[in-house]
DNA sequence: GCCGCCCGACTTTTT
DNA sequence: GTCGGGCGGC
């Protein structure tokens, strides 16, 4: 959709085998293991998928076997980590079993079903129906006023540390008494205060969707019969990345029948510095003594050089399951090692390989008839500003290029701006809303009537919004500021009226637009922002939004499954948790460039692994060792890194690489090593064999007596 | 007290 | 190459 169209893309290559390789890409059927997977429906199972086995093809065949058995779509719960994978998903699912069963489906992200639990029943863990969620940003900001810090470093510490904590379930007695060293003390303190702080503002953060909904289970009997009741199965995807929270919801939720498929691969957990925990699925087996353990060790992805370099890595990591991939798919080309004297020549190469390739140079020297697509080339490094220099040098060769992971479009300012205003109406208590609503656009309310307004508030324990109309308000503050207040006040009413009784696209949009012209929103971004293309650019931004709003009003088939007319003030509820899609439609023709992270998941005909250094894969910086689960996490990386590459994979090493402002001698990876490569094999650089050329007769002047 | 300049750093990311 | 913080000067 146009929403999207400034904001990066995940790609999925196209079905079409761009090499001349013959290779049926989804066999027709399932193979032994998956087939075992599917079938196995009375007791808890896990799927051990390892990278290109087929694991969503097993999920959706899993949901069309358990509603062949006897389920109800609405009995059948795939949780997922990502709106994406939500959203893929249901997709398969729908081709699969059909659009009505489908659409019943209770496929979502773990975060979305803690909402429909909480908005269900909240009010029983002491949260009202219409509870707001807040964002990092706004839990950044108050967790800054709760602190009485101004220091945003710092603020972002406690963040971290706070959330690392809720993950683990702990709440602030729990962590003020495990907390070490002052630091941390202080933390424990900041979290109690931000606790009580959303608690007043009737509003949770992401940790709290999954927290709230696990106490909800554990405390309560009736819900949690009830919820138990409701899901008669639910499939995990990703199960590696489940975090302590998520794991126990999950046990919460399938009870003592334990009734799931988690599927997952312990080799590709790359999340553990936000929380997720391997111990999960080591635990697993201990929880539930019936499980069966499913491997599935058949790759459909990468040809046999590609994987005997991942299953070489990988082996260099303890085993929590045994598991081995194979593929049938051919040996393929072998795995292609490049050393390079600097970023710049790094980035030079890889847009000459992509020249090339596509030229129809296949690695080998012949040539084949295909042209191959600039989508089926990815870049992958490890952090974010390694991209830089690969998007110079293919603006430079004009390649287009999409780098993933950049902002989303949802944390934009202007975004977060209108979803304020929604949040307000969906719950007038929200102050951070409030605070943000209520001074954009500017209206004449600085922060010395809010701080009054706020010292009128507090002790009378009511939100900022309803002190608006408390009578003796025009006591407390000055003539000016009350009308002012009076006439925010009365366009958060009419907008809230309004909403609650507009449905479909059209009247959606026309109420939309309306409240923007209301509040001279287009006229805000002008005045704040010094030049004209990129207020411009934000108001765009704004149409795309409203246009997405009011889709989703209509209930539009190919936003996500919500499948009803809804109001605006329905749509506004769900808003925080929808974090953007992509698009299908707009999908281009462009090479990625992306981190290792965010690549997982994905797959391209021929990646390159850039930059694979020791410092930066794996990563170290300045002061920390490097503990043993840390390079585990590396070498998992790594790992994802190589499983991404269908045809080829090459890799590339830096000789020197820029360090801040220095440059520092580059050593090439460990990882590179334990790849195991046939040196004999490998392809030579001719630039390096240049070299050799001349090493080899500067030794040889060297050695001669009398030239020297 | 505020503004401007300079210097240093610069993982990974979802909801 | 950019962003943010800190320091210095006005």
């Amino acid at each position: 959709m146009a929403l999207l169209a400034n904001r990066p893309l995940a790609i999925i290559p196209a079905p079409e085998a761009p090499m001349n390789r013959p290779e049926p890409r989804a066999p027709a059927s399932l193979n032994n293991a998956q087939m075992r997977a599917v079938h196995h429906l009375d007791g808890p199972c896990l799927v051990l998928a390892g990278a290109g086995s087929g694991k969503t093809r097993v999920i959706v065949h899993k949901i069309a076997r358990l509603l062949q058995h006897g389920l109800g779509p609405k009995q059948i719960a795939a949780l997922t980590f990502t709106n994406k994978a939500a959203q893929e998903m249901r997709e398969r699912a729908k081709a699969l079993v059909g659009p009505r069963a489908a659409k019943d489906l209770a496929v979502s992200t773990f975060h979305s079903l803690g909402v429909r639990m909480l908005r269900a029943d909240g009010t029983r863990v002491g949260l009202k129906p219409n509870f707001s969620i807040l964002d990092s940003d706004d839990v950044l900001a108050l967790i800054r006023d709760a602190g009485g810090c101004s220091d945003n470093a710092l603020a972002r510490r406690w963040q971290w540390a706070i959330s690392l904590w809720k993950n683990q379930g702990l709440d602030a007695d729990a962590a003020e008494a495990t907390a070490t060293g002052d630091d941390q003390r202080v933390a424990a303190r900041v979290m109690r205060r931000v606790q009580e702080r959303l608690q007043a503002y009737q509003a949770v953060d992401f940790d709290d969707l999954i927290q709230l909904p696990l106490l909800l289970l554990q405390r309560d009997a009736e819900a949690r019969a009830r919820w138990q009741a409701q899901f008669q199965h639910i499939l995990v995807d990703e199960v590696q990345d489940t975090n302590a929270v998520q794991y126990a919801l999950l046990k919460a939720l399938t009870g003592e029948r334990g009734l799931f498929t988690a599927v997952g691969d312990d080799d590709q957990s790359i999340y553990g510095w936000r929380g997720a925990t391997i111990d999960n699925l080591k635990q697993l087996p201990l929880d539930y003594p019936a499980l069966s353990v499913i491997a599935l060790e058949q790759n459909y992805r990468s040809t046999g050089h590609i994987l005997r370099a991942a299953n070489a890595v990988i082996a260099g990591n303890p085993k929590l399951f045994e598991k081995k991939l194979w593929s049938d798919l051919g040996d393929g080309d072998p795995v292609r090692l490049i050393e390079c004297d600097s970023e710049e020549h790094e980035a030079e190469r890889a847009v000459a390989r992509i020249q090339s390739l596509r030229a129809g140079q296949t690695d080998g020297g012949s040539t084949s008839g295909s042209t191959l697509r600039f989508a089926d080339f990815a870049v992958l490094y490890r952090a974010n500003h390694q991209a830089r220099v690969f998007e110079q040098k293919l603006r430079a060769a004009q390649i287009p290029y999409k780098v993933s992971g950049g902002q989303s479009f949802f944390d934009r300012a202007e975004i977060k701006d209108l979803c304020a205003w929604l949040r307000l109406i969906v719950n007038n208590d929200d102050d951070p809303a409030f605070l943000r609503a209520v001074t954009t656009p500017k209206r004449g309310i600085g922060h010395q009537t809010l701080a009054a307004l706020g010292e009128f508030a507090a002790p009378r324990k009511t939100s900022l919004f309803d002190a608006l109309f408390a009578p003796s308000l025009a006591a407390a503050l000055k003539g000016k500021a009350v009308d002012a207040l009076h006439e925010f006040g009365r366009d958060v009413h009419t907008l809230q009226e309004r909403a609650t009784h507009t449905t479909g696209t059209e009247d959606a949009k026309a109420l939309l637009l309306d409240w923007l012209s209301d509040i001279r929103y287009e006229q805000h971004l002008h005045d704040g922002e010094d030049s004209q293309k990129l207020a411009e650019a934000r108001w765009r931004n704004v149409l795309d939004f409203i246009d997405w709003m009011a889709r989703r009003c209509g209930g539009d088939e190919d936003t996500g499954g919500a499948a009803q007319r809804q109001s605006v003030l329905q749509v506004a509820q769900t808003i925080s948790v929808i974090i953007s899609l992509a698009d299908r439609g707009d999908e281009q023709d462009v090479v990625t460039l992306s981190t290792l992270h965010a690549a997982k998941g994905l797959e391209w005909p021929h990646v390159m692994l850039a930059s694979v250094n020791e410092g930066l894969l794996p990563f170290r910086s300045g002061d920390d060792d490097m503990t043993a689960e840390r390079l585990q996490e590396e070498r998992r990386l790594m790992y994802v890194g190589i499983t991404r590459a269908r045809y080829t994979l090459c890799v590339s090493t830096l000789k020197r690489r820029k360090k801040g402002r220095d440059t520092v001698i580059g050593v090439p990876s460990r990882f590179i090593g334990e790849m195991k490569l046939d040196e004999a094999k490998l392809q030579e650089d001719p630039r390096a064999r240049l070299k050799k050329l001349r090493d080899a007769m500067a030794a040889k002047v060297a050695a001669a007596p009398g030239l020297r």
